[in-house]
DNA sequence: AGCGATTTGTTCGTATGTATG
DNA sequence: CCATACATACGAACAAATCGC
C-alpha cells in the first residue's frame, strides 16, 4: 500500500490513495473518511503525516471538514447559472481567507470574479454558480 | 503584531501579515519572502507555524516556491482574453493532479472549465485566460 | 572540483485547546 | 463527566537541492 522507502512522500501517497477511492465512488459524496488516527494506525504513520494527506485533500476541494465530527467526501452543491453580462469580463483565482468566510466557501473551492464594463466586480463561489451566454 | 493570546491563529495571523505585505507592493512580484528561519525567529514562533502561514499562501496562490531557494511573490501572468461562445457554460474548479502536470500550473491556481453548446469542453489555467462576452 | 552553508521538504513525537456525542 | 476527533503549536531530525567560496 504505502512505501516508507518510495520517491513519493507518504503523505502523498496516502492522499493518493484516498483519493482513488473518492473518484472511484468506493468513498461516496457525504460518507466519512476513516479518523485521523484510525488512517494513522492502519498506515503505522503519524498522524501529522496523516494531516497532511487530508489537507492535500482539502487544498484540491475533495473532502470537507467537520469539526469535530469528522472528515468527509465532499457533496456537490446545486450551482446556479449566471448570465455573463454583455462586455464583461471573467476571471478564476482562489479567494482570500476573509472571503472565504463572508461566502462560507470550504477550503478549495476557487470564486468566479466578474467585472462588469462599467468597472463593478462582483465574487461568486465556484462551487454554486456556473456562466453562460445565451 | 502577533498575539499568541489573539483569538485568530498565530499562522493565519501571520499569513495576514506577509499577505498585506504582498497586496501593499511592500512585497513585489518576483521578491523573495525571508526564509522560514528568519521569520521563525523575526516573530519567535515555531517553523512549523510559519510553513502554515506560507502553506496558508500557497493554496491562495499568492506565492510560488523554488526549492531550495526560497519562497517568492508570484509574479502575474500575461492574461488571454477569451470569449465565452454563445450557449456556452463556464465553470471554475481546482484542477486535478494531472491537469496540473499537463499545463504546468502552479499551486492555487484554478482552472476555467468551458462546455459549449455540442458538449465539448475545455480546460484553461485561470491565471493565464480570462473570459469575455463581446 | 569540492565543500560547507543555506533553504525548503518530510516525518516523527508531544502537548494543549475546543467542540461534539 | 468522559471519550472522540479535529486545530494549533512546539521541538527535533534528516534529506535534497542550490549557492558561494
Amino acid at each position: 500500500m504505502i512505501d516508507p522507502s518510495a520517491d513519493r512522500a507518504v503523505f502523498r501517497q496516502l492522499a493518493d490513495l484516498l483519493r482513488d477511492q473518492i473518484t472511484s465512488g468506493d468513498l461516496a459524496p457525504g460518507e466519512p473518511l476513516p479518523s485521523e488516527l484510525r488512517l494513522a494506525q492502519e498506515y503505522a504513520i503519524s498522524r501529522t503525516t496523516v494531516r497532511q494527506a487530508i489537507g492535500q485533500l482539502r487544498t484540491e476541494g475533495l473532502v470537507t471538514v467537520d469539526r469535530p465530527r469528522g472528515t468527509f467526501v465532499r457533496v456537490p452543491e446545486p450551482t446556479e447559472t449566471i448570465t455573463l453580462p454583455r462586455g464583461a469580463r471573467a476571471a478564476a483565482r482562489m479567494p482570500t481567507d476573509a472571503e472565504r468566510r463572508h461566502h462560507r466557501l470550504p477550503e478549495g473551492v476557487p470564486v468566479l470574479v466578474i467585472t462588469t464594463s462599467d468597472g463593478t466586480t462582483t465574487v461568486h463561489p465556484a462551487d454554486r454558480v456556473q456562466l453562460t451566454r445565451p
